[in-house]
Formats: C-alpha cells, sequence, structure tokens
DNA sequence: AATTCGTGGCG
DNA sequence: TCGCCAAGAAT
C-alpha cells in the first residue's frame, strides 16, 4: 500500500511529470484540458485501445484517423458493411481485432443504446474487451481508478521494485504492484501517464533513468539491473512454411479473391486463392488452381514472418477468360479493386506482380 | 496454461 | 539479417 512506500508519493511525482511531458495524441485529452472539464470521447478512446493492442502508436495514428473520419460513432460503425470494415484495417495485422470490432459496436448499438457502458464489468463482457482495455477504457474514457497493465506498466513495475521473476509468470506479482500504486484522483492521467513514462523514458533498451520523475525511489536503478529487466521466458524459434498463391485477373480487369473464413490467419480478410502453408519435409499439397488456365509462376518469392513462422509464397499468375466460373472466390471488377484492403502478405504477392 | 493471432521499425 | 518489441484477447 502507500502508505508503507518509503519514497514518497509517487503517482502524484509522476501526475506532476505527465502535466509537462503528456504526448499528444489524435484520442487523446490534455491534461489541461481535463482539469479543465473536457472529458474523451469513449468511443475514440475504445477504438484507439483496440488499435493500439501489441500496435505501436506511430502505426495507429493514419488508421484512427480514417476510422473515425469513416464512422465517427458508435453507431455509424455498427452499421458498416464487415468487408468495408475489414478494408479499412487490413495491414494493421491481428485481424480478429477487427471482427471484434464490429461485434462489440454492433453489442454497444444493441444493449447500450449506442454508448460505451462506463462499467467495467459490462466492458468486459464485450467481444476483443480483455483485461486491459476494459481497465483503460474505465479509467482513461470515464475516469474510473482501474489498473492498466500493458507492457510498458510491466516493465515500470519490473523496475521500479526490481523484480526478476520472468513474464509472464511475474504478471500477478506486477499488477498487485501496481494497483497499490494507481491513486482515486485522475486515474485516467495517471493510466496514460505510466504508459507514456514506459514509452518515452523507461524504454525497453537503454531507458533514460537519468531524467525519469522515479528515479530516486527505482530499486532497479539503484541496482544496476534496469536494462535487464523485466526477464522473459524464451520463445520457440519459428518454422518455415511454404505454400502458392494463385493470381488470376479475366480480360476485362476484374480480380478472382476469396474472402477468407473468419476462424484463423487472416479471417475474415480478402485474399489470394492458394494452398494451404506447411511446413517443408512433408509432401507438398499438390496445387489446385481456383480455375483451369495457363498459370505460370512469377520470378522471385514473397517472404514474410508472422507471428509464429516463415513464410515463402510461390506466386502463379494467369489470364482468366471473361466466362470462367471459378471453383473458388469470387471476381472483384477492377473499379472495386484496392490492393490497400489486401493484407500485407496478399499486398506483397500483387507487387510481385506489379 | 500455452498457443494462436500481423506488421513494421529498430539495433 | 534477424530477433526483439509495440496500449493483448480468445481459446
Amino acid at each position: 500500500m502507500r502508505d508503507t512506500d518509503p519514497s514518497g508519493d509517487l503517482p502524484l511525482i509522476l501526475l506532476e511529470w505527465y502535466d509537462v511531458h503528456a504526448r499528444a495524441m489524435p484520442w487523446r485529452v490534455p491534461p489541461a484540458a481535463r482539469a479543465a472539464g473536457v472529458r474523451p470521447d469513449p468511443y475514440r478512446i475504445w477504438l484507439s485501445e483496440v488499435m493500439l493492442q501489441q500496435t505501436t502508436v506511430a502505426t495507429v495514428r493514419d488508421y484512427f484517423q480514417r476510422f473515425t473520419a469513416r464512422w465517427p460513432t458508435v453507431a455509424d460503425l455498427a452499421a458498416a458493411a464487415d468487408a468495408d470494415v475489414m478494408g479499412e484495417w487490413a495491414g494493421l495485422g491481428y485481424y480478429a481485432r477487427a471482427r471484434n470490432l464490429l461485434k462489440c459496436a454492433r453489442a454497444v448499438v444493441a444493449d447500450h443504446d449506442g454508448h460505451l457502458p462506463a462499467d467495467h464489468a459490462a466492458l468486459l463482457k464485450l467481444p476483443g474487451i480483455g483485461p486491459y482495455t476494459a481497465a483503460a477504457v474505465s479509467s482513461i474514457a470515464f475516469d474510473l481508478p482501474f489498473t492498466v497493465l500493458d507492457g510498458n506498466v510491466e516493465r515500470v513495475m519490473a523496475r521500479l521494485y526490481d523484480i526478476h521473476t520472468p513474464l509472464p509468470a511475474a504478471k500477478p506479482d506486477l499488477m498487485a504492484r501496481a494497483q497499490a500504486l494507481t491513486p482515486t484522483t485522475r486515474p485516467g492521467d495517471y493510466a496514460q501517464a505510466v504508459m507514456d513514462l514506459g514509452a518515452t523514458i523507461c524504454t525497453p533498451k537503454s531507458p533514460a533513468c537519468g531524467i525519469c520523475p522515479w528515479r530516486d525511489p527505482c530499486l532497479a536503478r539503484r541496482n544496476g539491473t534496469a536494462a535487464e529487466l523485466p526477464k522473459k521466458t524464451p520463445k520457440k524459434p519459428k518454422p518455415i512454411r511454404h505454400g502458392t498463391v494463385y493470381l488470376g485477373q479475366r480480360a476485362d480487369g476484374a480480380w478472382l479473391l476469396e474472402t477468407r473464413p473468419d476462424k484463423g490467419l487472416l479471417g475474415g480478410m480478402l485474399g489470394w486463392p492458394g494452398t494451404d502453408w506447411i511446413e517443408a519435409g512433408g509432401p507438398r499439397p499438390a496445387g489446385t488452381p481456383p480455375a483451369p488456365a495457363d498459370w505460370q509462376p512469377l520470378a522471385g518469392e514473397v517472404r514474410h514472418t508472422f507471428t509464429h513462422f516463415h513464410l515463402m509464397l510461390t506466386v502463379m499468375h494467369a489470364p482468366l477468360p471473361n466466362d470462367t466460373e471459378p471453383a473458388r472466390g469470387h471476381f472483384v471488377v477492377r473499379d472495386d479493386f484496392r490492393p490497400s484492403d489486401l493484407p500485407t502478405v496478399m499486398r506483397k504477392a500483387y507487387d510481385l506482380l506489379r
């Protein structure tokens, strides 16, 4: 608890640092404006938090601007076509987030009168909102005293208390430390302040301890262990998988594409028809093209790395007759085809052809 | 509880 | 070139 903290009022020290050094973001209300009574839009906070899951602020900015320009409210997003939302999300990764985003928007309209509930338990029940996002929306959007525990906070707590237990085993301990520090005044600003500290000062490599507002109480700095924390359990090596995709174009310019099933890798996204992606060594599945044609391999290969495997993709190309009846997929007419609707690996295959 | 799920930037 | 890392959730 804070009354056993020998180093003074840590939350207050951090809030005073945040008042000066808060990063500006399109969804964020700066601390001075917040103090003057301006409240953040819960829709924008929720949307930004979902986009920011495992994704950098720099990457999220443009996606956030496009989403909010196209769908300014939860109700607008709930009314959107699935394909439009998936296309707008293309390139951002972790596509289950986009599917759950739509489910969540529709649930908010159906069950919460079109407003994100100012209720931590109710937020947790919504699709795509887990422990972190529920706490982030509760604190940042509604200024409720919930504790966010993201990668930044884990790192800051591990260093502040010099905790050497590797992640993820250390999470309960780190959460308890973070909760003990969370103030009941300005919890929203405090949540953003800890994450800003982790993102700008208490960084993974070469932390800027000399200018850290918590440099005096930080045990890892005192012990010289800051740069090696938090410890993490080693990761497994990524296997290499191989596959083939088929880029077919009709004489009228239409492309043969398919919408991938909602479950699994790139679920719900537009992509080129192709084989399964499997590790070399076993029997390669016979490449079954989506339509009979004079398929020719393109020079070069697409190399792409997913979270848990490397992919080597062979790209086949063929012109198709205008009366082609594909065994798989559907044609997208030339004017409706935007490469930016494709997930990155599929766009790479298209780029190989251009 | 361990896996699955993207992508781009960085050293 | 390559592993690490980024405001995690779902199963």
